[in-house]
DNA sequence: AATTAAGGAATAATCGTTTGAGCAAAATAA
DNA sequence: TTATTTTGCTCAAACGATTATTCCTTAATT
């Protein structure tokens, strides 16, 4: 034999029928009162021939692939690399198979990895979306196809999402400023459409007006260290440098390291920095980063768990989780309140 | 029409057979003399309808899945989240799709993973090996599934590889520290049995040779932050320090970085320290890490571009490719000559 | 007028599984 | 003994595409 063996030799050679021998091999030999014998010797003989079945036959008998996507914006952002990691690991503990699409940041690249993929009977989806329309979203999540967004979202919608808390991450992260004494702050945004951005900007901004501060800037429009670096150039352009920068994103945060490092700008004597998203290099950094870290690992951990609860218990009713951040004190921040 | 259209559906509707429309829709229908009028239609039709092949349908079939599996041992570390990223991209290019398989560094999960992911009749398959034996993987090449190996690979094997030319690397990194003044080196290394490891060892041994120095050490005995660290530890507690630290990964640096911080040795004042790989953090770490870098992206693209080649050619000559690394000098490395 | 050639499209087998329906023999009940 | 149930297993039709083979028109050639 040296074709890859299939049920049909396995029949063959057992001298049952293919339905007996696909009746053992998945399991349901009890269910169809198949004999004790007849079961033992069609999996020996299986075994004996590295059986492996065609999952495209079966799936294309069934209709379902036992596979889901994963569409990120890139995965040369640790951030999602981290998500992908995690989706990858969690997925396949359910016996489902992960594709990993990059959209590159572009809604046109993402709606081509959502029809590439599709054609693969998809039986689930989990998406980073990158624009600001979610249209094409809905529609294949209408269509029958389970799809759950993460970090990323849209309110008003039948979609599931889970994200952080970005809200009150960013107002966490703003207040600490301030109670270290900072008053003039920016911000340096990421993409502005986006869900996490606006919350953001609106726990920046609400905790600056609760602590009655109105000199603060909001900047910038990407999560990339190209941005961060620019923005950061930028600002210490200005007459009056702030005295805090607030950046949306580790990205971000090293083009704020870049541009700071060129000017020759002190962390944290001259300038704070703080910064959203964690990661191991973190600590390293000169100075460590003071940040907001989101507990990705949970996050994915919920949306692999929600995904699987609409796909195998055709539980249909949107789930809307949102995570709380953790605020990590390092050494990038001043307390400027008795110098100043 | 509620259920997905497929070639009969299209069939109905223009009217035509099924044989027509598959023809005209694999782009056959010249060659199967289809007057132009009625391709017309045909893909009209198939486009109104958004039809989307059916690729299990195809699959079986043919035979083919348009589809290559990566294993790495961990989307985690940032290395092989490159690695992914690039893989993933340029496989894209030739229409197929990437799945992604994590071994977390255990022989016995990359067997798991090469059998699930073999029941999808792969094209082809990359793979960063994790173990000392590969029979299964050349048994996997053999049954005539295209395999080839990047960074880490295996010598007197049918099996194609691309990878840095560790040996190289490892030379002129430790070169560039004896020329820096460096007497007593100590380099913390990672898995043994594997190649680039093997590779590194020995050209570090044969640069402190050829320099005529016999006070060296090597130890260690993975890629991982923890080793790192604990080797770091270690050699802090000896009698007599080394004047310089090589690490063999950038996780191994990661370690290396949390022990001298812990002990309070300063970079490079107490102690220099050169690294395997790079990546943007690098340049923000304090101090930022002189590096020897691989030339990952390259690496990528050779590897897909063999291994269609292996595909699409049906060339099954095993081809043998590394790469030059790069020293990039920052300031983790200190000139002792006149110092001491 | 008969034969051949070429254009254009259909029939049906096939890939490897799954599964609803069904059937013969053995065991049990009446 | 006959009727009923249980046991153990099989038939054959899907799933959606590809493709070798065959078939029917016309048009061209003898």
């Amino acid at each position: 034999m040296q074709h890859k063996p299939n049920i049909v030799d396995i029949a063959e050679i057992t001298g049952f029928s293919i339905t007996t021998v696909s009746r053992v091999l998945n399991g349901k030999g009890e269910k169809y009162r198949i004999s004790k014998a007849t079961r033992e010797k069609i999996k020996s003989v299986a075994e004996e021939l590295e059986y492996v079945p065609n999952e495209f036959a079966r799936n294309l008998r069934i209709g379902k692939s036992k596979t889901i996507a994963l569409i990120v914006p890139s995965l040369k952002n640790p951030f999602f690399a981290e998500i992908a990691s995690v989706v990858n690991t969690e997925v396949r503990k359910y016996g489902y198979i992960t594709l990993i699409g990059d959209s590159d940041d572009q809604v046109e690249n993402e709606k081509t990895e959502l029809s590439h993929l599709s054609s693969r009977s998809l039986d689930g989806m989990i998406v980073v979306p990158c624009g600001e329309k979610w249209d094409h979203l809905v529609k294949v999540h209408e269509s029958g196809l389970p799809l759950i967004c993460i970090d990323r979202y849209f309110e008003d919608t039948s979609l599931s999402y889970v994200s952080s808390d970005n809200y009150e991450g960013a107002y966490s992260a703003t207040k600490y400023l301030i109670d270290q004494g900072h008053t003039d702050i920016a911000c340096i945004q990421g993409v502005r459409h986006s869900m996490p951005n606006i919350q953001r900007v609106k726990g920046f901004t609400d905790a600056m007006k609760d602590a009655g501060m109105d000199t603060y800037t909001v900047t910038g429009d990407a999560f990339s260290e190209q941005n961060g670096y620019l923005e950061t150039k930028l600002l210490l352009s200005r007459g009056k440098r702030p005295s805090a920068i607030f950046a949306f994103s580790n990205m971000i945060a090293m083009g704020c390291l870049k541009a700071l490092k060129e000017e020759n700008v002190r962390i944290p004597e001259a300038i704070s920095l703080i910064t959203f998203d964690d990661n191991p290099y973190m600590n390293y950094i000169d100075p460590p980063l003071t940040c907001i870290s989101q507990p990705v690992e949970d996050i994915c951990k919920i949306a692999v768990k929600i995904l699987f609860s609409h796909i195998l218990d055709d539980d249909k009713t949107p789930k809307h989780v949102l995570l709380k951040c953790t605020l990590k004190v390092k050494e990038s921040v001043k307390n400027v309140s008795y110098s100043s």
